[in-house]
Order: structure tokens, then C-alpha cells, then sequence
DNA sequence: TTTTCTGCAAATGCTTTGCATGGGA
DNA sequence: TCCCATGCAAAGCATTTGCAGAAAA
């Protein structure tokens, strides 16, 4: 089984455990596989790809599996998920809480910038709407540098 | 047949009617009725909603013109589409430009905020990332003031 | 032992597509 | 007339659900 010894990585995967048994969930052999995948991801990966790499580990788990865990850890507000319109959902375990996202159209690779003028937006909105605002979501799409460097080859 | 006299109205209609005859596509009745449900529409509808008005004029509209028709005018850049995770669109005719949206997670409004602080957020994006960024989508999620006073009484 | 979880397969639900017919231009 | 557009029904597809057997605690 494959360990991380990131810290970073070992902390998520332990606050995630935590959430779980305090919640009297079970912590099994397949779901400690995905918490495992999930914390340690930076590429925000979709079911499919987790899955797969689940796979190398525990050949015999499924994808309903994979979609129950995700939605359970969605839930517990323990991993970020990132519906499209395509129809595909990415997830973000390592910071699961509301950043902005750039995405590469081309090769869909998704990075977290770092903004510093996105500071009082959520304050903003709520005194010029009356919401109350819980969440909100962040996404710029365009072309990464390496997908336009190929084009121009 | 529902007429329409706001000029803000009208300017949309007349340039998403120009836009399809300089790309010799045909006017339709169909396609007549459901651009002007989307010209006028300030309530981000789906595309059922969209459905469900033209056939009041239209009873022989199908679902699939919709989607054909509205899919077409995305890709024309007249309407902006709005994907969510639970599988649902919803289409703004009226601005077919990124802007934010604030949406009740309760009543599914959605509404256009007017947000002052939302200035040079792409060129930020630009400079940190190396991302030539073509458009981008800010959502906030939260309770609105309605459903708000529902929920006290 | 009890209760939750897993894995399979079937079901969902919105959206897309194929194709024969209809109708703009 | 010539194609494009429509409408029906079937197909797609990621995700969800039902259920019987497996396994945490």
C-alpha cells in the first residue's frame, strides 16, 4: 500500500479519519484507499481517476463505491467538489473549502491560483443582495502555457 | 404571440436575429419564439422552463429544439449557459458576458449582483498563472432573504 | 451479533443524436 | 428547389440507487 509522509498530506488524511469515526462512520480497507488518493491529490481528479488508482491497491473495488465515499466526504464538507457542464465532477481533497480554480480548456488540467484581491467579495455580496452566503465558487478557464506553446509548434 | 416593448428587450432580440442571418442560419418560428423567451428573461431559466413557454405560443415545440437552439446560440457567444452539479442548466439570455451570479440553494433564484471590487481579478489571474484566460464563472451559494423570513416564521 | 458498507446491476435524468419529414429562403 | 430545421424516439453517460452478501465494531 502505497504511504505518503508528506505532512501536509498525513494531516488531511488524518483530520478526514477523524471526521469519520466521530461520526461513526467505518473506517474500511476500501475507504481508507480513497481518503488516501484524495487527501494526497493536487491535480483535482475525477471519480473515474480515482478509481483507478484505488484500483492498483484493491483490484476489487467498485465505482459505486468510489461515487458513495466522494458524496459521503462531500457531506462532511471534507473534500471540494467541482461540478462541470460536460457532466463530469472534479474533487479537491486536499483544500475543502471555497478557492478559486484556472482551468486549461484544452487539457483540463486545473491549478489553484493565489489572488490576493479576492479578499471582501463574499462581504459585498451580502450587504448588496441580502443573502446570506455560505459558499461560493471561482473558476477561470483559458489556455495553460505548455497547451499554447504545443500550438504554436 | 407575446410581444415584448422594453428596448433592452428588443436590442437583444434584434442582435441575436442578426447574428443568426450573418451566419445564414433560418428563422424559424420555433427558433423565433424561443429566442425572444431568452431575450426577456431575467429569472436564468432552464431549459424545460424555456419549453414550457414556447409552447404556450408553440404546442408543437419539442424539447429538442430547445436544446438544439439553445445549444446553437451558446456556441454563437448570445447566451450564457450555467451548469450546475445536479445536472441542470439554466441560460441568461439577457447578459451572454461572464458576470456573477448569486443563487438561493433553497428557492434556486438567481440573481446578478452588482459588485464593485471585481476589477482586475483576470489580470491577476493572467500574471500568476501564465493562463491566457478566456472567460471565467463566479458563483455565490447562500439562502436568499425570502426564503430567509420563510424559515423564521 | 448488529448494523453499516460493498459491489453488482439496474435505474436516473438531463442532454444529445439519428433519421425521416417538414418548411425557410 | 435545395438544404437546413424539426420532432420523435432512441441513445449517451456520469452518477445514483436497490439489494443481497460481506465485514466493521
Amino acid at each position: 500500500m502505497k504511504q505518503n509522509h508528506d505532512p501536509e498530506v498525513e494531516a488531511r488524511l488524518n483530520q478526514m479519519l477523524k471526521r469519520l469515526r466521530s461520526q461513526n462512520f467505518r473506517i474500511t480497507p476500501q475507504r481508507l484507499a480513497i481518503l488516501r488518493v484524495l487527501a494526497a491529490s493536487t491535480g483535482h481528479p475525477t471519480a473515474e481517476m480515482v478509481y483507478e488508482e484505488v484500483r492498483t491497491d484493491f483490484p476489487t473495488t467498485s465505482l459505486a463505491t468510489i461515487y458513495k465515499t466522494v458524496s459521503l466526504l462531500k457531506e462532511l464538507g471534507e473534500i471540494l467538489e467541482l461540478g462541470f457542464t460536460d457532466g463530469s465532477n472534479r474533487y479537491d481533497g486536499s483544500k475543502p473549502f471555497p478557492h478559486p480554480h484556472v482551468i486549461c480548456t484544452q487539457c483540463k488540467r486545473i491549478i489553484d491560483p493565489d489572488l490576493s484581491s479576492l479578499r471582501d467579495l463574499t462581504r459585498e455580496v451580502m450587504e448588496e443582495t441580502g443573502f446570506h452566503i455560505i459558499t461560493h465558487r471561482l473558476d477561470f478557464f483559458g489556455i495553460c502555457p505548455e497547451c499554447r506553446d504545443k500550438a504554436e509548434s
